[in-house]
DNA sequence: CTGAAAGCGCTTACAG
DNA sequence: CTGAAAGCGCTTACAG
């Protein structure tokens, strides 16, 4: 116990169990940047194995890990993402989520959580976040109309990438990932039509909103190849909520006078629609899917579960985490291209579709 | 353009846009300690008013927010808490996060975001996460036996509290925050009870584990005190998941000979088996809750979603994740005892449940 | 190729 | 009470 070590017997100047690289350096017996270089495999060393062999080892026994401010204060690097989502809640976002979380531990990196409302309310959050140096890139989900007059300021300070995407700044200000929204929505009625529904409706989200769109476009275009067309009095648009579903087909079913005067199928703008719309049928006795099919954009753990299941299109929300992540870790990270995420949407059949009765 | 500024021609040392302290403090005419003091308002500090507000105006106006990285270094703090759960994608532990992620905010805090699994097969990710001064603190999420062995070495290294604890842990190496189950699951069975059911079952999660213990034995309790009791066979026990739930009545029903021969309440032990058992139930025909009544744990999004929607206790989940944060960034964070979330369960009626045919 | 020196941008004992 | 100096722990031009 007598003073070998550099341990004081006062107030110690730093934690015990805290190893320096400069402790690794001695142990090993070479400079700090050697070691420093050797830890970090520099192609450029040229230091004899047993040299290298003897800092990692040296390491490895005195538990070293390098301090990461230390690095990020000389590297400007922080290895940090953050990703900057409007609703946690909403089980649509989870797989983004754990999409660009995957991809980014991947690299060594980790996910910093924002709130949109939170951000624009918190001014303090906001230059943490955005100015502070806090994460190397940002992720933001758009559609968010306060929010999204902000975007621009946001990748200027900051790479960025665009999720879900408002329409003014599609392509001009960041990457924007973003699905193929009249891809889904063009799968979801082909695969109703070859099923012989020849009269198919719409409860959607906000009809301005450019996410809807899109889906609806796509609705138009697959009925269109069929000579069909998407009924004006089909249609209903609310918000995108479960809730909104469930009113839109309360409202839909007051139109319907004679048995034979209604769509025998409905697509659901999302899942929260598809799921309010089941249950709005099941309080209006409308039988799933002999008197009506229903089926939803989006494609949520719950979706098997319900009663009836709900026949739905997946959009590759993970994979677009994904790419995102890695847009933001590319170098440059920013090209202002347009990027569909790249698998096309999938069909789940289940059992809230089925040929008309 | 004639080198008052200090930038060089050649290659720029830092980019553009980028404002330090000392910046702030020449603009001000003052010394970089002085206006870190003034900025971070030390009550020590008698500056006049005026040389006060020169220093906040120099910083508003340059822009100037300080590098955290810098600050880190320096103080051994980095505003940053993780959050390491077993799955994100449960709707489960949403509004933990949430509450989590809310009151960090608050204190400007961020979360970074860990997976239990992740840091098991990914020994790196581990050590930047427990070792690397990467988080002040962490909120980790026991109850997967092969982590709970590494909790009490992460609370070692770090501050950190348990959420979901393992039994061994609890109260010995770090705070633990849980809500109280018993009462959730008593609460739910003297609902039922005064209903009117006296045979009530329940289908709940592995037989072993903490939770299904103290949830199990909750109902024993109500029902001890109405003179009843949980018997065996009116009980599974398999995992915590939507299938499960499915799978556990149909289990059930096999063993009902008579039509008198069953319970007519079912428990289920937490919201996703409770929407497995509701699926069952339809696939069976069995009526809600006209021929059996169903109700469960954790009161998510979902519920009231569902046909028919579903009957509920919540557990104060945000509270918790608030909870949670507020001890790790309380002085001393090591404080051993175990914490039950305050406000207590409450109960959520829906139409899954009635009283007995 | 390696080591000694400088420096990233802050804050905080330490002198005055 | 304020300022000059030191130092947090790294990495990287810069000399040798």
């Amino acid at each position: 116990m007598t003073g070998r070590t550099s341990k004081q017997q006062g107030r110690p100047r730093r934690q015990s169990g805290d190893v320096r690289l400069a402790d690794v350096a001695a142990a090993a017996r070479v400079s700090a940047p050697l070691a420093s270089r050797i830890l970090n495999a520099d192609p450029l060393v040229r230091a004899t194995p047993e040299t290298k062999a003897r800092v990692l080892e040296a390491a490895e026994q005195l538990g070293y890990v390098p301090n990461i401010a230390a690095k990020t204060l000389r590297q400007r690097r922080t290895g940090l993402l953050g990703l900057v989502v409007h609703n946690l809640s909403s089980p649509i976002y989870l797989d983004l989520l754990q999409g660009a979380r995957t991809e980014a531990a991947a690299n060594n990196y980790f996910l910093v959580l924002g709130d949109v409302d939170e951000l624009l309310t918190d001014e303090e959050a906001y230059r943490i976040l955005v100015n502070g140096k806090r994460v190397d890139g940002l992720i933001v989900q758009g559609g968010h109309g306060e929010f999204d007059q902000h975007i621009a300021e946001i990748a200027r300070a900051l790479p960025t990438v665009i999720v879900n995407a408002p329409p003014k700044l599609t392509g001009t200000v960041a990457p924007l990932v973003a699905p193929d929204e009249g891809a889904a929505t063009r799968m979801l009625t082909e695969y109703l039509l070859a099923l012989g529904h020849t009269r198919i409706g719409l409860i959607s989200g906000p009809y301005e909103s450019p996410t809807n769109v899109l889906r609806t476009n796509g609705v138009r275009e697959a009925l269109a190849e069929a000579g069909a067309i998407l009924r004006e009095e089909d249609t209903v648009h609310l918000t995108w909520s479960a809730e909104a579903g469930r009113a839109g087909l309360r409202e839909l079913a007051t139109r319907w006078d004679g048995p034979g005067d209604r769509p025998t199928a409905l697509i659901g703008g999302n899942s929260l629609i598809g799921i309010g719309m089941l249950r709005a049928a099941a309080e209006l006795d409308i039988a799933v899917p002999a008197e009506l099919s229903i089926a939803a954009v989006h494609d949520t753990w719950i979706s098997e579960h319900l009663v009836p299941s709900l026949t739905t299109v997946s959009l590759p929300l993970r994979e677009m985490g994904e790419t995102a992540v890695r847009l933001l870790l590319s170098e440059p990270p920013r090209a202002r291209q347009t990027i569909i995420s790249d698998p096309p949407p999938r069909l789940h059949v289940r059992a809230s579709t089925a040929a008309p009765g």
